[in-house]
RNA sequence: GCCGGUGUGGUGGAAUAGGCAGACACAAGGGACUUAAAAUCCCUCGAACCACAAAUUCGUACCGGUUCAAGUCCGGUCACCGGCACCA
């Protein structure tokens, strides 16, 4: 019997969407499951056969859930706001607006046609005013509270997106988008304090159910760590506080670095003997992007301030100041104490500049090269902390410089604040009335959502102004609080804005006085289940935690995390073992797949494929044994055995395999499910299925292949209603085991033999079986028996020796 | 350099409180059905030795260790992937 998939799969989703079957109740009394996925950008180029494993693998688990009695929230919308979008409608003239209406309407299409059990009555998108309404508003919250912010600083610019950048979004010098060259540039930007969180985020990652692997990307990303300030005295008798992770190896500073940047250089420029010499090379590392400098890590360069000197305040000893660009601005104190011996930055700019290298912690050889590699060693030419631990040291030293009033001890984070605006025309503009008088002036919250004006130019400037800038109309206000003609900020939000808090809208999406109400927060935060790419560990991950965080301080939301549990999906690759990518050429379109197999074969194979956490490559081969198993299941309605039972000798089968079932989808091992689907399949094939056995294993396969399964139900005429309203069937634990069951026998670690015994069956039993069997005990010979070793249900080992 | 991960048949991948390596599937080969093909069904399928079978030996990146027993644990090496990287 031919499977028509095509029409099947088209009336099941029409049926599931007339009674609603997917739609969540927002005051039930139900346990709740709220299962998440990361909403798409609705691109131009539509889905590629990588878009649903993520869709497909939280459905699975959403349908059981369902099954299992969960009130479940799956929903999806649209992350719409961004640069891809404003691009191709600058390129075809097409106002943004409508180029993403036409791709969502795209995406839709093509996600409903997988037959993913979203609540579609709850769809969210980020471009619509009635949603960025609550981006402005969190963000006049933020501005409120301090954390938003205004700064004239050097930042990334793309000089194709004509954008500043986060620094998360470049990646290895250039535009992580577009792949254009980033050059740095002075301006002035709305930036986020996320580093105020950065604490709280390392700290409560312990309490939410991440991968190590996410965890530690964050932790690393935001790069905590713990040393001291020191201050240090320059001859001028200013104050030179430097940070350092190594206080214990003070005695061995043989030099300083400041930064390029430093602002002491503007202060002492009368005093500085070699100003000119500064000077130029001030220039040249302004000149260079911070990529350059780090890809230029290998060649120290630098200049020694002449004319100005510190003074080491253990021991007095005068040293050098020099200027080089290997130091940073942006972390710690914008300066260093240089201790060569135990630092191989240091230690090359010493052999460079040719200065003093002592040792402090015995151990290497610090002429040859740095020792670094000496937490467990022991302090020398050190004054008071001779003699002590690399770690006792520490611990005395901070308490010397505190007690000395030279210094205290510090945590610094690599973490930095949030570079928030863009000079782009479609994103959520910024709230903001810049007033001669009054400053930045929040808009008032009643004139939310402020809207972006429609123009017909929308094209960034070279000046690096927001087009937004151009629309006086727009842009002239009265200033909300002394009334004086004022100007809107015409920068716009990023793309990470609306994606920040998106989950939240979700509970309750068409809330017009709330971003969702308080019951609806209370009811179904936190998510339960986030799954996502590990792209976005270090973006939208950690931002939304920020904005969550946030919220929570200001009792808008009940939890101070916003996910309970993230897994992370691997990559489908093209065929070929590289990256699905359209210069590539080896993009697999899911409508093709749909066309030819349905969406039932192509749910399975993508949970099939492999290791749900890893990549892997896409098969077109691979693909058609799942469709078989599709069709072997959908032909057991004509070899059904008229009885409601499960058949004695079927039971253990049956039992084992909903135990299976149910943990590996709880498990993420959706792969090894599907494969004892196959295993059981392949059983009921040759036996045919009564049908109570069909009844259980049409529900056990719902979650990976929904409509065949709906189809089967039906046509065997398995039940009242749909497979969709059914409940999901318990195992018994003591019917999972056989009675009797085959084990190896093994002499000296060599199998022998296979015994079939009774699963009871005891040790001395067991044992007094292997040696009887013929091959086992010619294989023990005359040998003598050293060992018997039985492991119940799985084998015996005899040790022998001659 | 630092952090994280991975390494198993022709292929995708199973198997870790240490216990029969290769489940499940794909591909390939052989057979049945068919005028033929497709589909379907049956058989074989890690390697060596061998006419065949039985038996034996080898085999989870590499070297070594612990153990009655190691893909799994420990020490070391190599390769690849992802992230971070002059962060003091």
């Amino acid at each position: 019997m031919k499977y028509d998939h095509i029409n099947i799969e088209k009336k099941w989703q029409d049926k599931w969407e007339e009674k609603g079957v997917f739609h969540a109740e927002n005051n039930s009394v139900k346990e709740k499951f709220f299962a998440l996925i990361e909403f798409p950008y609705p691109s131009g180029q539509g889905l590629h056969v990588g878009h649903p494993r993520p869709y497909t693998a939280l459905d699975t688990v959403a349908r059981k859930r369902r099954l299992q009695g969960y009130n479940v929230l799956y929903p999806i919308g649209w992350d719409a706001f961004g640069l891809p979008t404003e691009n191709y409608a600058i390129k075809n003239h097409i106002h943004p607006a409508i180029v993403t209406q036409n791709n969502i309407a795209r995406f839709k299409k093509q996600i409903q046609s997988l037959g993913i059990s979203f609540d579609w009555s709850r769809e969210v998108n980020t471009t619509d005013p009635s949603y960025f309404k609550w981006t402005q508003w969190i963000f006049l919250q933020l501005f409120k509270h301090n954390l938003a912010y205004k700064k004239e600083m050097s930042v990334n610019w793309c000089t194709s997106c004509k954008c500043v950048l986060a620094n998360e979004e470049v990646v290895n010098g250039v535009c992580e988008r577009c792949g254009s060259e980033v050059i740095r540039k002075v301006k002035s930007q709305w930036m986020l304090k996320i580093t105020e969180y950065a604490q709280r985020l390392v700290d409560d990652l312990d309490t939410v159910d991440y991968p190590e692997r996410v965890k530690a990307q964050q932790k690393n990303w935001i790069g905590r760590s713990t040393g001291a300030e020191v201050d240090f005295t320059a001859t001028t008798g200013d104050t030179l506080t430097v940070y350092t992770t190594r206080p214990d190896t003070l005695f061995g500073a043989t030099y300083m670095v400041v930064s390029p940047e430093h602002p002491y250089i503007e202060k002492w420029t009368d005093i500085i003997e070699n100003i000119d010499e500064v000077r130029a090379y001030q220039q040249e590392a302004a000149k260079k992007s911070d990529f350059e400098r780090t890809e230029m890590a290998k060649d120290k360069t630098g200049v020694m301030i002449k004319g100005v000197r510190a003074v080491n305040p253990v021991n007095n000893t005068e040293i050098p100041i020099f200027i080089s660009d290997y130091v940073l601005v942006s972390y710690g104190t914008g300066a260093i104490m240089a201790v060569p011996a135990h630092d191989t930055r240091d230690w090359e700019f010493a052999k460079k500049f040719d200065l003093p290298i002592i040792e402090v912690v015995k151990g290497g050889n610090v002429q040859e090269e740095a020792f670094t590699d000496c937490a467990t060693g022991v302090m020398v030419n050190s004054g008071m902390l001779d003699g002590l631990s690399v770690e006792d040291a520490k611990v005395k030293i901070k308490q010397w410089l505190t007690e000395n009033g030279k210094g205290k001890e510090k945590v610094n984070f690599k973490l930095r604040d949030w570079v928030f605006s863009r000079q782009r025309y479609w994103g959520e503009p910024i709230p903001i009335i810049n007033c001669p008088c009054c400053g930045y002036v929040p808009l008032d919250e009643s004139e939310l959502p402020l809207e972006l004006p429609m123009v017909d130019s929308y094209e960034p400037t070279d000046t690096g102004e927001s087009p937004l800038a151009n629309i006086t109309e727009w842009v002239n206000v009265k200033c909300p609080k002394c009334g004086k003609d004022a100007q809107r900020e015409t920068d716009t939000m990023p793309q990470w804005a609306g994606s920040s808090w998106y989950f939240l809208r979700y509970m309750d999406p068409h809330n017009d006085t709330a971003l969702a109400s308080k019951e609806a927060l209370e009811y179904w935060s936190p998510v339960d289940w986030y799954n996502g790419g590990m792209e976005h560990t270090t973006l939208h991950l950690l931002y939304s935690r920020f904005w969550h965080k946030f919220l929570y301080d200001i009792g808008v939301v009940p939890t101070a995390e916003p996910y309970a549990k993230r897994t992370s999906h691997g990559m489908i690759l093209g065929e070929n073992g590289e990256k699905m990518s359209k210069s590539r050429g080896n993009v697999v379109n899911p409508d093709e797949v749909v066309a030819e197999y349905g969406a039932d074969t192509l749910r399975l194979y993508e949970m099939f494929i492999g290791d749900f956490e890893k990549s892997a490559p896409w098969s077109p081969d691979g693909i058609r044994g799942c469709r078989r198993f599709i069709e072997r299941f959908y032909n057991l309605t004509s070899n059904i055995i008229d009885s409601d039972e499960i058949r004695p000798e079927m039971e253990s089968a049956f039992h084992k395999t909903i135990k299976k079932v149910g943990e590996d989808i709880e498990n993420i091992k959706f792969n090894t499910a599907i494969a004892s689907l196959m295993s059981l399949i392949n059983d009921l094939v040759n036996k045919g299925v009564t049908r109570e056995e069909l009844r259980i294993f049409t529900i056990l396969v719902d979650p990976f292949a929904p409509h065949v399964a709906e189809e089967v139900w039906e046509t065997a005429n398995l039940g009242e209603g749909m497979v969709a309203e059914q409940k999901w069937p318990e195992y018994d634990e003591a019917k999972c085991k056989d009675e009797t069951i085959e084990i190896a026998v093994q002499v000296n670690g060599k199998i022998k033999a296979k015994l079939n015994i009774a699963a009871d069956a005891e040790n001395d039993e067991v044992i007094a079986l292997a040696k009887a069997d013929e091959k086992v005990s010619n294989a023990i010979g005359n040998m003598k028996v050293v060992k018997e070793i039985y492991v119940k249900g799985k084998l015996v080992n005899i040790v022998v020796k001659p």
